[in-house]
DNA sequence: CGACAGATTGAGAGACCTCAACCAGAGTGG
DNA sequence: CCACTCTGGTTGAGGTCTCTCAATCTGTCG
Protein backbone atom coordinates (compact mmCIF):
# COMPACT_ATOMS: atom_id res chain seq x y z
CA UNK A 1 0.00 0.00 0.00
CA UNK A 2 0.91 3.44 0.32
CA UNK A 3 3.77 5.01 2.71
CA UNK A 4 2.25 7.75 3.34
CA UNK A 5 0.71 7.15 6.22
CA UNK A 6 -2.95 9.42 5.64
CA UNK A 7 -4.90 6.65 7.30
CA UNK A 8 -3.05 6.04 10.46
CA UNK A 9 -1.85 8.05 13.25
CA UNK A 10 0.96 5.50 13.37
CA UNK A 11 4.30 6.76 12.40
CA UNK A 12 4.57 5.16 8.92
CA UNK A 13 8.54 5.14 9.38
CA UNK A 14 8.24 2.79 12.57
CA UNK A 15 11.47 0.60 11.94
CA UNK A 16 10.85 -3.13 12.29
CA UNK A 17 14.00 -2.80 14.80
CA UNK A 18 11.53 -0.76 17.58
CA UNK A 19 9.03 -3.10 16.88
CA UNK A 20 7.71 -5.19 20.10
CA UNK A 21 6.72 -8.62 17.91
CA UNK A 22 9.84 -7.81 15.56
CA UNK A 23 11.51 -11.63 16.70
CA UNK A 24 8.14 -13.45 15.62
CA UNK A 25 7.60 -11.20 12.55
CA UNK A 26 8.39 -12.77 8.99
CA UNK A 27 9.03 -9.48 7.82
CA UNK A 28 11.78 -8.75 10.19
CA UNK A 29 14.52 -9.43 7.89
CA UNK A 30 12.89 -8.20 4.71
CA UNK A 31 13.40 -4.86 6.37
CA UNK A 32 17.25 -5.91 6.86
CA UNK A 33 17.86 -7.46 3.23
CA UNK A 34 15.55 -5.08 1.11
CA UNK A 35 15.20 -1.69 3.27
CA UNK A 36 14.81 0.28 -0.27
CA UNK A 37 12.01 -1.86 -0.91
CA UNK A 38 10.48 -1.96 2.59
CA UNK A 39 7.04 -0.08 1.64
CA UNK A 40 6.71 -2.07 -1.31
CA UNK A 41 6.90 -5.68 0.76
CA UNK A 42 5.90 -4.92 4.08
CA UNK A 43 3.39 -1.81 4.21
CA UNK A 44 3.68 0.26 7.31
CA UNK A 45 1.74 -0.95 10.10
CA UNK A 46 -2.17 0.02 9.67
CA UNK A 47 -4.57 0.19 12.28
CA UNK A 48 -8.20 -1.57 12.05
CA UNK A 49 -11.24 -1.05 14.02
CA UNK A 50 -13.23 -3.13 15.96
CA UNK A 51 -15.08 -4.77 12.91
CA UNK A 52 -13.02 -3.85 10.36
CA UNK A 53 -12.04 -6.81 7.82
CA UNK A 54 -8.65 -7.79 7.29
CA UNK A 55 -10.14 -9.75 4.01
CA UNK A 56 -12.92 -11.95 3.81
CA UNK A 57 -13.42 -15.51 2.12
CA UNK A 58 -12.88 -15.51 -1.53
CA UNK A 59 -10.42 -12.69 -1.83
CA UNK A 60 -7.63 -13.29 -3.44
CA UNK A 61 -4.39 -13.54 -1.98
CA UNK A 62 -1.46 -11.05 -1.48
CA UNK A 63 -0.20 -10.78 1.55
CA UNK A 64 0.17 -12.65 5.05
CA UNK A 65 -0.86 -10.33 7.95
CA UNK A 66 1.45 -9.81 11.18
CA UNK A 67 -0.13 -8.51 14.38
CA UNK A 68 1.83 -5.79 16.56
CA UNK A 69 -1.01 -5.09 18.82
CA UNK A 70 -4.71 -5.63 19.43
CA UNK A 71 -6.61 -8.97 18.52
CA UNK A 72 -8.70 -10.61 15.63
CA UNK A 73 -10.78 -13.27 14.46
CA UNK A 74 -10.94 -15.51 12.05
CA UNK A 75 -14.38 -17.19 11.17
CA UNK A 76 -16.48 -19.62 8.75
CA UNK A 77 -19.82 -19.22 7.89
CA UNK A 78 -21.73 -22.45 7.50
CA UNK A 79 -24.29 -22.99 4.79
CA UNK A 80 -27.41 -21.14 7.34
CA UNK A 81 -25.56 -18.70 8.39
CA UNK A 82 -24.30 -19.82 11.76
CA UNK A 83 -20.21 -18.11 12.50
CA UNK A 84 -17.78 -20.64 13.60
CA UNK A 85 -14.54 -19.01 15.18
CA UNK A 86 -11.50 -20.65 14.12
CA UNK A 87 -8.90 -18.77 15.85
CA UNK A 88 -8.18 -15.34 17.95
CA UNK A 89 -4.74 -14.08 17.57
CA UNK A 90 -2.76 -11.60 19.42
CA UNK A 91 0.02 -9.80 18.74
CA UNK A 92 3.02 -11.18 17.08
CA UNK A 93 0.73 -13.99 15.51
CA UNK A 94 0.07 -14.13 11.30
CA UNK A 95 -2.89 -15.03 9.76
CA UNK A 96 -3.75 -15.87 6.32
CA UNK A 97 -1.76 -19.02 5.81
CA UNK A 98 -4.89 -20.73 4.70
CA UNK A 99 -5.20 -18.79 1.09
CA UNK A 100 -1.29 -19.89 0.32
CA UNK A 101 -2.59 -23.56 -1.23
CA UNK A 102 -4.68 -22.02 -3.65
CA UNK A 103 -4.71 -18.23 -3.62
CA UNK A 104 -7.93 -17.08 -1.88
CA UNK A 105 -8.15 -16.63 1.66
CA UNK A 106 -10.48 -19.46 3.44
CA UNK A 107 -11.65 -17.57 5.79
CA UNK A 108 -12.92 -14.14 7.27
CA UNK A 109 -10.96 -12.15 9.49
CA UNK A 110 -11.90 -9.05 11.49
CA UNK A 111 -10.26 -7.21 14.52
CA UNK A 112 -11.95 -7.39 17.88
CA UNK A 113 -10.67 -4.08 19.03
CA UNK A 114 -8.42 -1.51 17.61
CA UNK A 115 -5.70 -3.56 16.25
CA UNK A 116 -2.03 -2.59 14.54
CA UNK A 117 -1.91 -5.01 11.77
CA UNK A 118 1.45 -5.37 9.24
CA UNK A 119 0.94 -6.68 5.83
CA UNK A 120 3.91 -8.50 4.04
CA UNK A 121 3.76 -9.31 0.97
CA UNK A 122 3.41 -13.24 0.46
CA UNK A 123 5.60 -12.84 -3.17
CA UNK A 124 8.13 -10.94 -0.87
CA UNK A 125 8.54 -13.45 2.04
CA UNK A 126 8.80 -16.47 -0.79
CA UNK A 127 11.51 -14.41 -2.41
CA UNK A 128 13.15 -14.01 0.67
CA UNK A 129 12.71 -17.65 1.59
CA UNK A 130 15.11 -18.00 -1.36
CA UNK A 131 17.86 -16.73 0.58
CA UNK A 132 17.13 -16.92 4.26
CA UNK A 133 16.54 -20.72 5.12
CA UNK A 134 16.12 -19.29 8.63
CA UNK A 135 12.88 -17.45 7.42
CA UNK A 136 11.65 -20.45 5.17
CA UNK A 137 12.34 -22.39 8.58
CA UNK A 138 10.16 -19.73 10.26
CA UNK A 139 7.35 -19.69 7.89
CA UNK A 140 6.88 -23.36 7.63
CA UNK A 141 7.15 -23.29 11.40
CA UNK A 142 4.37 -21.12 11.88
CA UNK A 143 2.13 -22.82 9.62
CA UNK A 144 3.33 -26.01 10.50
CA UNK A 145 2.28 -24.90 14.61
CA UNK A 146 -1.39 -23.88 13.25
CA UNK A 147 -2.30 -27.71 12.18
CA UNK A 148 -1.14 -28.52 15.58
CA UNK A 149 -3.34 -25.60 17.08
CA UNK A 150 -6.30 -26.58 14.79
CA UNK A 151 -5.88 -30.21 15.34
CA UNK A 152 -6.69 -29.64 18.80
CA UNK A 153 -9.15 -27.31 18.46
CA UNK A 154 -10.92 -30.89 16.45
CA UNK A 155 -10.21 -32.67 19.53
CA UNK A 156 -12.13 -30.44 21.95
CA UNK A 157 -15.29 -29.69 19.84
CA UNK A 158 -15.33 -33.49 19.34
CA UNK A 159 -14.89 -34.90 22.49
CA UNK A 160 -15.01 -32.08 25.39
CA UNK A 161 -18.10 -31.00 27.72
CA UNK A 162 -18.98 -27.47 27.93
CA UNK A 163 -16.82 -27.49 31.65
CA UNK A 164 -13.96 -28.53 29.38
CA UNK A 165 -13.82 -26.52 26.61
CA UNK A 166 -14.25 -23.14 28.55
CA UNK A 167 -11.86 -24.17 31.43
CA UNK A 168 -9.21 -24.79 28.49
CA UNK A 169 -9.80 -21.71 26.79
CA UNK A 170 -9.24 -19.65 29.76
CA UNK A 171 -6.09 -21.85 30.49
CA UNK A 172 -5.43 -21.01 26.83
CA UNK A 173 -5.65 -17.13 27.34
CA UNK A 174 -3.81 -17.44 30.57
CA UNK A 175 -0.71 -18.67 28.92
CA UNK A 176 -0.92 -16.61 26.43
CA UNK A 177 -1.15 -13.10 28.50
CA UNK A 178 1.60 -15.04 30.45
CA UNK A 179 3.86 -15.34 27.60
CA UNK A 180 3.25 -11.48 26.93
CA UNK A 181 4.92 -11.04 29.91
CA UNK A 182 1.07 -9.99 31.60
CA UNK A 183 -0.75 -11.95 34.38
CA UNK A 184 -1.45 -15.89 33.97
CA UNK A 185 -4.35 -15.04 36.35
CA UNK A 186 -6.21 -11.48 35.87
CA UNK A 187 -7.34 -12.03 32.19
CA UNK A 188 -8.48 -9.13 29.83
CA UNK A 189 -10.34 -11.30 27.01
CA UNK A 190 -10.72 -9.44 23.98
CA UNK A 191 -14.20 -11.20 22.83
CA UNK A 192 -17.43 -11.48 23.57
CA UNK A 193 -19.25 -14.02 25.35
CA UNK A 194 -20.85 -14.90 21.97
CA UNK A 195 -17.96 -14.89 20.81
CA UNK A 196 -16.01 -17.19 22.46
CA UNK A 197 -19.25 -19.62 22.41
CA UNK A 198 -18.80 -19.45 18.89
CA UNK A 199 -15.37 -20.54 19.23
CA UNK A 200 -15.99 -23.34 21.71
CA UNK A 201 -19.02 -24.70 19.44
CA UNK A 202 -21.55 -23.78 22.17
CA UNK A 203 -24.21 -21.22 22.67
CA UNK A 204 -23.74 -17.24 24.83
CA UNK A 205 -25.93 -18.84 27.50
CA UNK A 206 -24.06 -21.72 27.65
CA UNK A 207 -20.67 -20.00 28.32
CA UNK A 208 -22.26 -17.77 30.67
CA UNK A 209 -24.18 -20.13 32.71
CA UNK A 210 -20.73 -22.55 32.42
CA UNK A 211 -18.77 -18.94 33.87
CA UNK A 212 -21.06 -18.33 36.44
CA UNK A 213 -20.56 -22.00 38.11
CA UNK A 214 -17.12 -21.28 37.83
CA UNK A 215 -17.32 -18.55 39.94
CA UNK A 216 -20.16 -19.94 42.69
CA UNK A 217 -17.07 -22.76 42.57
CA UNK A 218 -14.29 -20.66 43.26
CA UNK A 219 -12.37 -21.26 40.67
CA UNK A 220 -12.79 -17.28 38.78
CA UNK A 221 -14.34 -14.19 39.38
CA UNK A 222 -15.54 -12.67 36.74
CA UNK A 223 -16.80 -8.56 35.63
CA UNK A 224 -17.51 -8.05 32.13
CA UNK A 225 -14.30 -8.90 30.40
CA UNK A 226 -12.26 -9.19 33.72
CA UNK A 227 -11.56 -12.74 34.42
CA UNK A 228 -9.58 -13.68 37.56
CA UNK A 229 -8.85 -16.98 37.69
CA UNK A 230 -8.45 -17.93 41.35
CA UNK A 231 -8.03 -21.40 41.30
CA UNK A 232 -5.53 -22.35 38.13
CA UNK A 233 -5.19 -26.37 39.23
CA UNK A 234 -9.30 -26.66 39.52
CA UNK A 235 -9.80 -25.08 36.29
CA UNK A 236 -6.77 -27.52 34.92
CA UNK A 237 -8.51 -30.20 36.50
CA UNK A 238 -11.84 -29.01 34.84
CA UNK A 239 -10.20 -29.00 31.29
CA UNK A 240 -8.96 -32.71 31.97
CA UNK A 241 -4.94 -31.15 31.57
CA UNK A 242 -2.59 -33.41 32.69
CA UNK A 243 -0.54 -31.60 35.96
CA UNK A 244 -3.72 -30.36 37.99
CA UNK A 245 -4.32 -33.30 40.13
CA UNK A 246 -6.70 -34.72 37.07
CA UNK A 247 -9.53 -36.58 38.41
CA UNK A 248 -12.58 -36.83 36.33
CA UNK A 249 -15.78 -38.72 37.47
CA UNK A 250 -16.19 -41.51 35.32
CA UNK A 251 -19.45 -40.89 34.74
CA UNK A 252 -18.63 -37.76 33.11
CA UNK A 253 -18.53 -34.10 34.35
CA UNK A 254 -15.19 -33.01 36.18
CA UNK A 255 -15.85 -32.46 40.03
CA UNK A 256 -14.25 -29.71 42.00
CA UNK A 257 -12.14 -29.97 45.05
CA UNK A 258 -14.74 -31.41 48.26
CA UNK B 1 -1.58 -49.96 -6.88
CA UNK B 2 1.08 -52.13 -7.74
CA UNK B 3 3.10 -52.14 -10.66
CA UNK B 4 4.24 -55.90 -10.39
CA UNK B 5 1.07 -56.65 -9.21
CA UNK B 6 2.34 -58.47 -6.31
CA UNK B 7 1.70 -56.91 -3.33
CA UNK B 8 3.81 -57.48 -0.83
CA UNK B 9 7.68 -58.24 -1.68
CA UNK B 10 7.66 -54.34 -2.86
CA UNK B 11 11.27 -53.99 -4.18
CA UNK B 12 13.32 -51.11 -2.74
CA UNK B 13 14.47 -50.11 -6.88
CA UNK B 14 10.59 -49.29 -7.33
CA UNK B 15 11.06 -45.92 -9.24
CA UNK B 16 9.57 -42.97 -8.22
CA UNK B 17 8.70 -42.46 -12.05
CA UNK B 18 6.40 -45.24 -12.28
CA UNK B 19 4.56 -44.24 -9.27
CA UNK B 20 1.14 -43.76 -8.91
CA UNK B 21 1.32 -40.85 -7.02
CA UNK B 22 4.30 -39.12 -8.00
CA UNK B 23 2.60 -36.18 -9.17
CA UNK B 24 1.68 -35.30 -5.74
CA UNK B 25 4.51 -36.73 -3.58
CA UNK B 26 7.04 -34.46 -2.30
CA UNK B 27 9.63 -36.49 -2.59
CA UNK B 28 9.62 -37.31 -6.66
CA UNK B 29 12.07 -34.91 -7.35
CA UNK B 30 14.41 -36.23 -4.94
CA UNK B 31 14.91 -39.16 -7.02
CA UNK B 32 16.17 -37.04 -9.90
CA UNK B 33 18.20 -34.28 -8.02
CA UNK B 34 19.80 -36.86 -5.93
CA UNK B 35 19.11 -40.61 -7.62
CA UNK B 36 22.62 -41.89 -6.00
CA UNK B 37 21.52 -40.76 -2.48
CA UNK B 38 17.84 -42.02 -2.45
CA UNK B 39 18.12 -44.40 -0.39
CA UNK B 40 19.11 -42.26 2.62
CA UNK B 41 16.20 -39.83 1.64
CA UNK B 42 13.58 -41.28 0.76
CA UNK B 43 13.34 -44.71 1.57
CA UNK B 44 11.57 -47.63 -0.63
CA UNK B 45 8.06 -48.16 0.24
CA UNK B 46 7.09 -49.85 3.17
CA UNK B 47 4.46 -51.82 3.90
CA UNK B 48 1.93 -51.61 7.10
CA UNK B 49 -0.71 -53.50 8.39
CA UNK B 50 -4.05 -52.82 9.55
CA UNK B 51 -3.42 -51.24 13.32
CA UNK B 52 0.30 -50.41 12.35
CA UNK B 53 1.59 -47.24 13.65
CA UNK B 54 3.46 -44.98 11.59
CA UNK B 55 4.31 -42.84 14.17
CA UNK B 56 2.95 -41.68 17.77
CA UNK B 57 2.76 -38.42 19.56
CA UNK B 58 6.15 -37.71 21.02
CA UNK B 59 7.83 -39.45 18.59
CA UNK B 60 10.99 -36.98 17.55
CA UNK B 61 10.38 -36.34 13.88
CA UNK B 62 12.55 -37.13 10.98
CA UNK B 63 10.38 -37.75 8.26
CA UNK B 64 7.35 -36.86 6.31
CA UNK B 65 5.08 -39.83 4.98
CA UNK B 66 3.59 -39.95 1.55
CA UNK B 67 0.80 -42.81 1.26
CA UNK B 68 0.97 -44.87 -2.23
CA UNK B 69 -1.84 -47.07 -1.38
CA UNK B 70 -3.84 -48.09 1.20
CA UNK B 71 -5.44 -45.62 3.68
CA UNK B 72 -4.35 -44.23 7.11
CA UNK B 73 -5.70 -42.16 9.96
CA UNK B 74 -4.14 -39.43 12.29
CA UNK B 75 -5.79 -39.02 15.71
CA UNK B 76 -5.50 -37.42 19.53
CA UNK B 77 -6.17 -39.44 22.55
CA UNK B 78 -8.19 -36.99 25.12
CA UNK B 79 -7.55 -37.32 29.04
CA UNK B 80 -10.22 -39.42 29.67
CA UNK B 81 -9.05 -42.14 26.72
CA UNK B 82 -11.42 -40.89 24.44
CA UNK B 83 -9.91 -41.23 20.46
CA UNK B 84 -10.22 -38.26 18.31
CA UNK B 85 -9.61 -39.06 14.69
CA UNK B 86 -8.13 -35.79 12.84
CA UNK B 87 -7.98 -36.81 9.51
CA UNK B 88 -8.12 -39.58 7.43
CA UNK B 89 -5.57 -39.99 4.08
CA UNK B 90 -5.64 -41.85 0.92
CA UNK B 91 -2.94 -42.24 -1.60
CA UNK B 92 -1.29 -39.58 -2.71
CA UNK B 93 -1.70 -37.63 0.64
CA UNK B 94 1.34 -36.27 2.66
CA UNK B 95 1.00 -36.85 6.63
CA UNK B 96 3.05 -35.29 9.68
CA UNK B 97 3.19 -31.77 9.08
CA UNK B 98 2.17 -31.20 12.82
CA UNK B 99 5.74 -32.47 13.56
CA UNK B 100 7.99 -29.54 11.54
CA UNK B 101 7.32 -27.05 13.71
CA UNK B 102 8.40 -28.55 17.17
CA UNK B 103 10.64 -32.03 16.19
CA UNK B 104 7.79 -34.44 17.88
CA UNK B 105 4.84 -35.70 15.81
CA UNK B 106 1.75 -34.09 17.45
CA UNK B 107 -0.56 -36.98 16.63
CA UNK B 108 -0.57 -40.51 15.96
CA UNK B 109 -0.80 -42.26 12.53
CA UNK B 110 -1.88 -45.56 11.78
CA UNK B 111 -2.93 -47.56 9.06
CA UNK B 112 -6.70 -48.86 8.11
CA UNK B 113 -5.76 -51.08 5.99
CA UNK B 114 -2.74 -52.72 4.17
CA UNK B 115 -0.87 -49.51 3.18
CA UNK B 116 2.36 -48.85 1.19
CA UNK B 117 4.02 -45.55 2.73
CA UNK B 118 6.83 -43.51 1.25
CA UNK B 119 9.16 -42.52 4.52
CA UNK B 120 10.67 -39.07 2.85
CA UNK B 121 13.11 -37.70 4.86
CA UNK B 122 12.48 -33.89 5.88
CA UNK B 123 16.13 -32.63 6.25
CA UNK B 124 16.14 -33.69 2.81
CA UNK B 125 13.33 -32.23 1.91
CA UNK B 126 14.72 -28.84 3.12
CA UNK B 127 17.86 -29.26 1.52
CA UNK B 128 15.49 -29.58 -1.95
CA UNK B 129 13.80 -27.08 -1.16
CA UNK B 130 17.02 -24.58 -1.21
CA UNK B 131 17.44 -25.68 -4.76
CA UNK B 132 13.97 -26.50 -6.15
CA UNK B 133 11.09 -23.61 -5.39
CA UNK B 134 8.90 -25.46 -7.18
CA UNK B 135 9.10 -27.97 -4.13
CA UNK B 136 9.21 -25.55 -1.85
CA UNK B 137 5.55 -24.47 -2.62
CA UNK B 138 4.37 -27.80 -3.20
CA UNK B 139 5.72 -28.25 0.16
CA UNK B 140 4.04 -24.98 1.44
CA UNK B 141 0.81 -25.79 -0.59
CA UNK B 142 0.34 -29.02 0.99
CA UNK B 143 0.75 -28.04 4.54
CA UNK B 144 -1.67 -24.87 3.79
CA UNK B 145 -4.44 -27.01 2.33
CA UNK B 146 -4.36 -29.32 5.76
CA UNK B 147 -5.06 -26.07 7.81
CA UNK B 148 -8.07 -25.35 5.13
CA UNK B 149 -8.56 -28.76 5.71
CA UNK B 150 -8.91 -28.61 9.53
CA UNK B 151 -10.28 -25.40 9.53
CA UNK B 152 -13.65 -26.48 7.94
CA UNK B 153 -13.30 -29.70 9.93
CA UNK B 154 -14.05 -27.05 13.12
CA UNK B 155 -17.02 -25.91 11.17
CA UNK B 156 -18.63 -29.48 11.01
CA UNK B 157 -17.67 -29.94 14.50
CA UNK B 158 -18.75 -27.04 16.26
CA UNK B 159 -21.98 -26.11 14.15
CA UNK B 160 -23.44 -29.36 12.24
CA UNK B 161 -25.79 -31.81 13.40
CA UNK B 162 -25.23 -35.49 12.59
CA UNK B 163 -26.99 -35.72 9.57
CA UNK B 164 -25.13 -33.03 8.12
CA UNK B 165 -21.95 -34.48 9.49
CA UNK B 166 -22.79 -37.57 7.38
CA UNK B 167 -23.80 -36.30 4.89
CA UNK B 168 -20.80 -33.96 4.73
CA UNK B 169 -18.57 -36.79 5.43
CA UNK B 170 -20.37 -39.25 2.64
CA UNK B 171 -19.82 -36.65 0.26
CA UNK B 172 -16.12 -36.06 1.09
CA UNK B 173 -15.45 -39.67 0.31
CA UNK B 174 -16.95 -39.60 -2.99
CA UNK B 175 -15.14 -36.86 -3.83
CA UNK B 176 -11.82 -38.37 -3.34
CA UNK B 177 -12.75 -41.64 -4.72
CA UNK B 178 -13.94 -39.35 -7.58
CA UNK B 179 -10.77 -37.55 -8.00
CA UNK B 180 -8.58 -40.76 -7.77
CA UNK B 181 -10.76 -42.08 -10.98
CA UNK B 182 -13.30 -44.33 -8.94
CA UNK B 183 -16.43 -44.20 -8.94
CA UNK B 184 -18.12 -40.78 -6.95
CA UNK B 185 -21.69 -42.63 -6.00
CA UNK B 186 -19.87 -46.77 -5.36
CA UNK B 187 -18.12 -45.99 -2.22
CA UNK B 188 -15.29 -48.51 -0.60
CA UNK B 189 -15.26 -47.19 2.71
CA UNK B 190 -12.15 -48.27 4.29
CA UNK B 191 -12.76 -47.05 7.73
CA UNK B 192 -15.10 -48.79 10.85
CA UNK B 193 -18.28 -46.98 11.73
CA UNK B 194 -16.53 -46.34 14.97
CA UNK B 195 -13.66 -44.61 13.05
CA UNK B 196 -16.50 -42.36 11.57
CA UNK B 197 -17.93 -41.99 14.85
CA UNK B 198 -14.56 -40.97 16.02
CA UNK B 199 -13.98 -38.58 13.03
CA UNK B 200 -17.22 -36.29 13.48
CA UNK B 201 -17.84 -36.20 17.17
CA UNK B 202 -20.16 -38.51 17.54
CA UNK B 203 -21.15 -42.29 18.55
CA UNK B 204 -20.95 -45.13 17.18
CA UNK B 205 -24.50 -45.84 17.47
CA UNK B 206 -25.57 -42.15 15.72
CA UNK B 207 -23.29 -43.11 12.81
CA UNK B 208 -25.43 -45.71 12.55
CA UNK B 209 -29.14 -44.80 12.99
CA UNK B 210 -28.26 -41.71 10.70
CA UNK B 211 -26.53 -44.49 7.89
CA UNK B 212 -29.82 -46.18 8.29
CA UNK B 213 -32.31 -43.33 8.02
CA UNK B 214 -30.27 -42.40 5.22
CA UNK B 215 -30.83 -45.58 3.40
CA UNK B 216 -34.44 -45.46 4.35
CA UNK B 217 -35.06 -42.55 2.42
CA UNK B 218 -33.69 -43.41 -0.34
CA UNK B 219 -30.80 -40.95 -0.01
CA UNK B 220 -27.78 -44.34 -0.39
CA UNK B 221 -27.71 -48.40 0.48
CA UNK B 222 -25.41 -49.73 2.27
CA UNK B 223 -23.63 -53.67 3.29
CA UNK B 224 -20.90 -53.38 5.72
CA UNK B 225 -18.42 -50.69 4.31
CA UNK B 226 -19.80 -50.74 0.64
CA UNK B 227 -22.19 -47.14 -0.06
CA UNK B 228 -23.87 -46.83 -2.77
CA UNK B 229 -25.16 -43.25 -3.09
CA UNK B 230 -28.50 -43.11 -5.10
CA UNK B 231 -29.74 -39.26 -4.85
CA UNK B 232 -26.78 -37.10 -4.50
CA UNK B 233 -28.84 -33.83 -4.45
CA UNK B 234 -30.75 -34.88 -1.42
CA UNK B 235 -26.75 -35.51 0.07
CA UNK B 236 -26.12 -32.64 -0.35
CA UNK B 237 -28.90 -30.88 0.78
CA UNK B 238 -28.67 -32.78 3.88
CA UNK B 239 -24.83 -31.45 4.48
CA UNK B 240 -26.27 -27.86 3.55
CA UNK B 241 -24.23 -27.58 0.80
CA UNK B 242 -25.20 -25.20 -1.82
CA UNK B 243 -25.60 -26.79 -5.27
CA UNK B 244 -28.18 -28.96 -3.80
CA UNK B 245 -31.19 -26.90 -4.33
CA UNK B 246 -29.86 -26.18 -0.29
CA UNK B 247 -33.51 -25.85 1.71
CA UNK B 248 -32.79 -26.82 5.36
CA UNK B 249 -35.40 -26.27 7.97
CA UNK B 250 -35.62 -23.50 9.92
CA UNK B 251 -35.85 -25.14 13.06
CA UNK B 252 -33.61 -27.80 12.64
CA UNK B 253 -32.85 -31.14 11.08
CA UNK B 254 -32.46 -31.01 6.77
CA UNK B 255 -35.50 -32.20 5.31
CA UNK B 256 -35.61 -34.98 2.56
CA UNK B 257 -37.78 -33.75 -0.81
CA UNK B 258 -41.62 -34.84 0.27
C1' DC C 1 -33.17 9.58 29.87
C1' DG C 2 -34.14 6.18 26.30
C1' DA C 3 -32.22 2.96 23.21
C1' DC C 4 -29.27 -0.72 22.55
C1' DA C 5 -26.00 -4.43 22.67
C1' DG C 6 -24.11 -7.73 25.65
C1' DA C 7 -24.67 -10.69 29.61
C1' DT C 8 -27.32 -13.37 32.76
C1' DT C 9 -30.91 -16.39 34.32
C1' DG C 10 -34.93 -19.52 33.92
C1' DA C 11 -38.01 -23.05 31.91
C1' DG C 12 -38.76 -26.36 28.63
C1' DA C 13 -37.42 -29.11 24.50
C1' DG C 14 -34.62 -31.93 21.79
C1' DA C 15 -30.54 -34.06 19.73
C1' DC C 16 -27.34 -37.04 20.92
C1' DC C 17 -25.38 -40.15 24.35
C1' DT C 18 -25.44 -44.14 27.42
C1' DC C 19 -26.53 -48.61 28.46
C1' DA C 20 -27.98 -52.85 26.85
C1' DA C 21 -29.49 -56.43 23.89
C1' DC C 22 -29.24 -58.58 19.63
C1' DC C 23 -27.43 -59.76 15.08
C1' DA C 24 -24.11 -60.93 11.31
C1' DG C 25 -19.92 -62.31 9.33
C1' DA C 26 -15.11 -63.99 9.88
C1' DG C 27 -12.02 -66.92 12.01
C1' DT C 28 -10.78 -70.97 14.85
C1' DG C 29 -10.61 -75.46 16.40
C1' DG C 30 -12.59 -79.89 17.35
C1' DC D 1 -19.04 -79.38 9.00
C1' DC D 2 -20.44 -77.26 12.95
C1' DA D 3 -20.19 -75.03 17.32
C1' DC D 4 -17.72 -71.26 19.47
C1' DT D 5 -15.71 -66.90 19.84
C1' DC D 6 -14.99 -62.27 18.58
C1' DT D 7 -15.34 -58.01 16.42
C1' DG D 8 -18.22 -54.73 14.32
C1' DG D 9 -22.86 -53.17 13.33
C1' DT D 10 -27.72 -52.40 14.37
C1' DT D 11 -31.62 -51.37 17.19
C1' DG D 12 -34.23 -49.95 21.39
C1' DA D 13 -35.24 -47.40 25.76
C1' DG D 14 -34.13 -43.93 28.71
C1' DG D 15 -31.26 -40.08 30.40
C1' DT D 16 -28.97 -35.63 30.07
C1' DC D 17 -26.29 -32.06 28.35
C1' DT D 18 -26.85 -28.40 25.66
C1' DC D 19 -29.93 -25.65 22.89
C1' DT D 20 -33.99 -22.76 22.24
C1' DC D 21 -36.99 -19.35 23.59
C1' DA D 22 -37.89 -15.71 26.60
C1' DA D 23 -37.35 -12.40 30.24
C1' DT D 24 -34.43 -9.53 32.96
C1' DC D 25 -30.40 -6.87 34.01
C1' DT D 26 -26.37 -3.90 33.17
C1' DG D 27 -23.28 -0.80 31.20
C1' DT D 28 -22.67 2.25 27.16
C1' DC D 29 -23.74 5.68 24.03
C1' DG D 30 -26.27 9.22 21.74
Amino acid sequence: MSNSGVVVPLNSKISCDKCGVKQSCLGRDLCACEPARLGEIKGPPRLYRRGDHLFRVGDSFESLYVIRSGAIKTYLISEDGAEQIIGFYGPGETIGFGAIANGQYRCNATALDTSSICKVSFEAVSRLCDRSPDTLRELIRGISAETVRLAEMILLLGKKTADQRVASFLLSQSGHQHERGYSATALTLSMSRTDIGRYLGLTVETVSRVLTRFQAQGALTKDRKQIRIRNLKTLRRIAGESGGDAFIEPTGRATLAS
